[in-house]
DNA sequence: ATATTTTTTTAGAGTAATCTAAAAATAAAT
DNA sequence: ATTTATTTTTAGATTACTCTAAAAAAATAT
């Protein structure tokens, strides 16, 4: 049984899993207290309460790395801030970068039960409005390849997840196309001689889009369309 | 503007506001500490602390009462309170009973906009799931009408609030006939031959309660069913 | 290899919220 | 009007989390 936990303690958890899935394994004092927006001193502080917690691993100097435990918690917590993401947009209405603060506070509140009707209620996604994917109540997630609509296979088929640029003018380009975040792609042809590309948006009729277009439209890949 | 409250504060606030609507006006330490499940003493430490911040009104060995912008917070956590309930109950299908912990900790999330937009997605909803009034974005809300289903009107709508009777042998017959706490009644005819009434549950189908059963349940009247 | 810089840790203290135990004020009882 | 009981307040300590400033260790540069 994991005794309950603070939203400060749940919070570190989350910074030293996020750390440590960008790049190197051991988080370091330094760039947790960073990501924390706290002091070095701080950091040590909870680095070591989370230790004696059986949460992390720690010895001095060498930084901390989760454990089972503490990795579970993360997921967990992980898992309840995409979801709520999912649910501001899909239902409330939200633009897909308002949702962050609000999903940071929803992804404290303790109660399994609201997770898995809220998870049904959404129908079960498995990615959230930034194209991140969802941990499932184990912890799983797909792993998601992402790349850029100018540099995936033709024939590929995926998701946009994010635009790499936020020129107003591109943005309402892609608004009068119908390409928005979480549109259903289907990438048809490249043409060599521009590379501007021909792609599918939500199983419509086949359009072009220009290379510059292509190469700042984000994509996750599905399986099938 | 009102500085950032901890949910501690406006916990307190709540309790405040609910206990000087309970009767008295000025809410003692006693009872405030009793509702707060913790000591007189931290109850008068944190009574110094809100008289400090205007938010109540504070002398020493007579009480508290809530100041206009201490009713206000109290007002937006009973607003934020009550409509989360009614999302978990319509939305989640959580069962009348079991949301007010989760509202509890939901009540506290901070973003006005979050409750804006809950607030139309649930269509202005007016009532929660219990029978209460939601105040609205200034803190005013629609006097309930609260009365016997032997009372009210011919085709009345409204929630079961309350069983005025702790008989077991009541509890166990209105459990039998489907009707509790939160149930929705439309009341479709009464008898004047023996005061029976004739009822729908939850928009079931029709069928009689005694009178003596009619009597001892209270409803809020509710505009449409 | 030694000096310098950077990182990490400790020491000590502050704040918010809580507690127990005791003192002070008020209310109730005789 | 005193005594008794209750309520309220204070005093002092505790826990979780935070900080600054200084010491210790590790990494880097010469």
């Amino acid at each position: 049984m994991i005794s309950e936990l603070s939203f400060t303690e749940e919070n570190y958890l989350k910074a030293i899993y996020h750390l440590s899935h960008e790049g190197k394994e051991s988080v370091n004092t330094n760039s947790l207290a960073d990501s924390m927006s706290t002091t070095p001193a701080s950091a040590n502080d909870m680095v070591k309460r989370l230790a004696q917690k059986n949460l992390i691993g720690y010895q001095k100097y060498k930084g901390a790395t989760l454990l089972s435990k503490g990795k579970k918690v993360a997921l967990t917590i992980v898992r309840k801030h995409r979801l709520w993401e999912v649910f501001l947009v899909e239902k409330l209405g939200f633009k897909w970068d308002e949702v962050h603060e609000i999903a940071e506070q929803l992804e404290h509140i303790k109660s399994p039960n609201l997770i898995k009707r809220l998870d049904k209620f959404l129908g079960y996604p498995t990615m959230d409005p930034h194209g991140d994917p969802i941990p499932n109540e184990d912890g799983v997630m797909k792993e998601t390849v992402r790349a850029s609509i100018s540099d995936v296979k033709i024939g590929s088929n995926g998701i946009v997840v994010a635009v790499n640029n936020d020129d107003t003018l591109l943005l309402q380009h892609l608004d009068s196309i119908g390409i928005k975040l979480g549109s259903r792609i289907h990438v048809a042809d490249r043409m060599d001689f521009d590379g501007s590309v021909s792609i599918t948006i939500d199983e419509g009729p086949k359009q072009f889009i220009s290379k510059a277009v292509a190469e700042n439209l984000m994509i996750t890949l599905t399986e099938k369309k």
